[in-house]
DNA sequence: CATAGTGTACTAGTCTACTATGACACTAAG
DNA sequence: CTTAGTGTCATAGTAGACTAGTACACTATG
């Protein structure tokens, strides 16, 4: 259960949380029910504040991923139906590994490959007509 | 010179502006020398704050990709070399666009998409030792 | 029952991004 | 010279993220 956040990159240390979580839930690193670090442990070993990472899990906890139980801990949803979604992780993972190996012997640095990722899912995303 | 930014992503808009002016000089999209918009209407198409965009291209010439000219306007800067950076995103597209379809086919929407990459990104840079 | 560990809540203050507005200075075109 | 378009600068204010510190409530364990 370790966390890498980055504090520079401009996306709020919360929501870097969050998709972190979201991301260790979605591959199966954590299984419904299982506990997650506790709130002063987990803000000590970012490190961050308190304050920000109880933020974090509670939009969690609005999302359904996590229940926080006062007094004993917060845990990854029971009622989660995470099979299908890991295994299309599990199949997705590869893939993403494969092409990214290719573009950093292509010699692309790691900004390099967000931006050529973030610009193919906007324009397609504005061509499909998809949400936002 | 269209550029679509995310207000709600949590990504600072003079960041997101950089990042897209940036790519779009890799991208061969505009060439060195040529005009870019104007920073009142840059600001009014976006939409944003004028003194927003001001502070993304001051940025972007602190980082030699642009020139601004006083009275003039803002130009994409005459030194670059360009080629072999465009070159190398030329090669790289395709290959991600075929990714992102295949992960698209999969199912995956696009958070799920970037979540998978930033990962993937965030693994190899700390088993590799790169920067950060 | 006592205690340690947990989530919850609140206040206060700092910092940065952003907006809003207005004025100024320079440049190119008529 | 005038004018429209440009970048530059300064002030003020709002909102959100984050930190700091403290106190409280609940739960499990011995």
């Amino acid at each position: 259960m370790i966390f890498r956040l980055n504090p520079q990159s401009g996306v709020p240390m919360y929501l870097q949380l969050i998709e972190q979580v979201r991301h260790a839930i979605e591959n199966g690193a954590v299984r419904p029910g299982e506990q997650l670090p506790g709130i002063r442990k987990l803000a000590e070993s970012i490190p961050m504040n308190p304050n920000t990472v109880a933020k974090a899990y509670k939009e969690l906890e609005h999302l359904g991923l996590v229940e926080l139980r006062q007094g004993s801990g917060a845990f990854v949803s029971e009622k989660l139906n995470t099979k299908e979604l890991t295994d299309r992780m599990r199949t997705a993972k590869p893939i993403v590994e494969r092409t990214v190996e290719k573009l950093r012997d292509l010699g692309l640095n790691e900004d390099e490959i967000r931006r050529l990722v973030e610009a193919e899912l906007t324009e397609k995303r504005t061509a499909a007509g998809e949400r936002q």
